[in-house]
DNA sequence: CGGCGCACGTGAACCGGTAAACCCCAAGGA
DNA sequence: TCCTTGGGGTTTACCGGTTCACGTGCGCCG
């Protein structure tokens, strides 16, 4: 099959490329009836404009990237990346926009795919994800000029837009929800201390608890269910035993509560647990898991327009996101005396 | 930031377009000292070919493309997926080829997401996953004469060059295992019935049960959580209940196994549980799962390398993937008397 | 010594769009 | 009547590569 070109309505049409162009993106310069025909021809012959050639014309593909930097073992468990994803594909894919993929594990290599993609016009824009506080790659965005739209932050996103969720007010509600219980001792089993949100729960959980006079404690661990294992066994052993933990992500949270019950607590009986982002996974655990639910797919629906605009030159603020809600099931219960 | 043209180049080298070109691709046409010339001034500004001006011209861009048609609710769960892309990522990336994804919750959909990419030039080539008994995609790939390569069948693919796994062996080895375990009454949770390798191993389950004079059934399900609950809660109220099932995915099979034990169903004493595909989720389950293990990442990386080679007009076979392994865990053990 | 072939390059066409410059003709105003 | 205006086009350049048809100059051979 052959895919027509623009010449070939106009040849059809009896005019000019000029005068088709003109039809089919609706400026002036042509007759209605002249406009209408040329349409009633695209549409016949099932005309797609060819992305390249309008893409290399004003040196912007209708293209953005996403690059996933995580071990694909941890990553393919967490639903978060999916629903994220699915989120940014249905705005983009209304939008005729596609959405090119990379995974790294690397964090230099996905700055140098960044300077790839923008030496080689591959992309319009890019999103970022998984902010770090210490992140490299604003810099290199900004530097190249690359539109780009962080997810998460809203702080340490240099010039870039930031579109965010309020981390901190949700972790803060989690300890009010686990004091107000009656917790005394409360421990958190957070994701790697580099990244950015992880901080900013760190930092609310300290104010919280202590605002409380309740005992917290963080410790770090990757999002894999090993490390969630491992960390909860460690907190579980030390003599001022947490009664409630907090999960950074509901992997972590299955593995501890499975971990837990094996070492002969009982949940939520001895042991409360708060999963953080409800995914199908709290419904697979036993008991089900209290969790902090966020509306994920919204969250990349929201970057994605916020990217769009971004790349068509319009201004755009930080856009913060609906707050998250605490789920209580049946993970959380007022403490043994 | 300005992006380096084969136009600066030659300027800077004093040569023409053309020189430039033929110096940076290797080809005959200039002498290896103005080849060295050209390739140190291009190394020197960062010069990368524009993509898009390279593909207009050979009407194909350096760009893959994969649709994922399936609700993100059971997409995120499942490892599967994001394995399978990290496979094709390593294999595309290293050939600097990119990765086009595009989610949809309709077959239709999907096919005009083909004609529409082809029509765009936004692909050069597809995969296509989830392959159907009756498989629409196929005609019309085949009509549109896009590059494509199945990851799956190798039945009922056309003309495409299909990338596979033996799932009907490895349904019978798992039969087999059970039986030798000495279980007379083995059940299924398959996912869709309108997949083709849910066919597959149904066939598969089917044949080696009978050779093997054991009873066998298939429920299907839809790889969720919930379905695997209510399937496995259906098989258990059987007055001819099943002492084992083999489930088509983890994730119902972790539901299953929770829905059992939480009825009172021990496991591996009354039940012995088999998942598909072995993932981090069958280590958070209780006890740990027996399952099918597959080398996902090493499927994808595979589908990549023959849909490179299909898209550069290379003749390509249908692939077998190496057998999957039955990793024995302690959801599996003899049935009570 | 003239012609041929080869190595090395140049110039232009082309891929399929977009947009700016220009052209022609009819209508309207001074 | 002349000039302007503007609607409705056409022509042409351009985006940044690739490739093909041609020079050109040199060495070699008969």
């Amino acid at each position: 099959m052959k895919r027509p070109t623009i010449d070939d309505i106009a040849r059809r049409a009896g005019v000019s490329k000029g005068a088709v162009s003109f039809a089919l993106n609706g400026r002036p310069g042509v007759s209605s009836e002249t406009r209408r025909r040329i349409q009633a021809i695209a549409t016949e012959l099932g005309w797609q404009p060819n992305s390249l050639a309008r893409a290399l014309f004003d040196g912007r593909p209708d293209v953005l990237g996403l690059v996933v930097d995580r071990p694909a073992r941890t990553l393919g468990l967490e639903p978060f990346f999916m629903q994220l994803i699915s989120g940014i594909e249905a705005t983009l894919s209304a939008a005729s926009v596609g959405l090119l993929l990379q995974m790294t594990e690397d964090h230099e290599a996905e700055i140098a795919i960044y300077r790839k993609w923008w030496a080689q016009h591959r992309v319009a824009g890019v999103f970022v994800v998984d902010l770090r506080t210490e992140d490299a790659r604003i810099d290199v965005l900004e530097e190249l000029r690359l539109p780009a739209v962080v997810i998460g932050g809203p702080e340490r996103t240099g010039r870039l837009p930031a579109v965010w969720i309020d981390d901190g007010g949700a972790l803060a509600a989690v300890v009010e929800h686990l004091a107000g219980l009656g917790h005394r001792r409360i421990a958190r089993v957070a994701g790697p201390e580099e990244l950015m949100h992880t901080g900013v729960r760190t930092a609310a959980m300290r104010e919280t608890a202590a605002g409380l006079g309740v005992q917290s404690v963080t410790v770090y661990a990757d999002y894999s269910g090993e490390s969630g294992e491992r960390a909860t066994l460690d907190l579980l052993r030390r003599p001022d035993r947490p009664t409630a933990i907090v999960y950074d992500n509901d992997v972590m949270a299955v593995a501890g509560t499975a971990a837990a019950r094996e070492a002969g607590i009982s949940v939520p009986g001895e042991l409360s647990v708060v999963a953080w982002d409800d995914s199908a996974l709290c419904l697979l655990a036993r008991p089900h898991l209290t969790a902090v639910s966020r509306d994920i797919a919204a969250y990349g629906a929201d970057a994605a327009r916020s990217l769009l605009d971004l790349v068509q030159g319009r201004e755009v603020a930080d856009t913060r996101q609906g707050d998250p809600r605490l789920v209580s099931r049946g993970s959380t219960a007022p403490p043994a005396v």
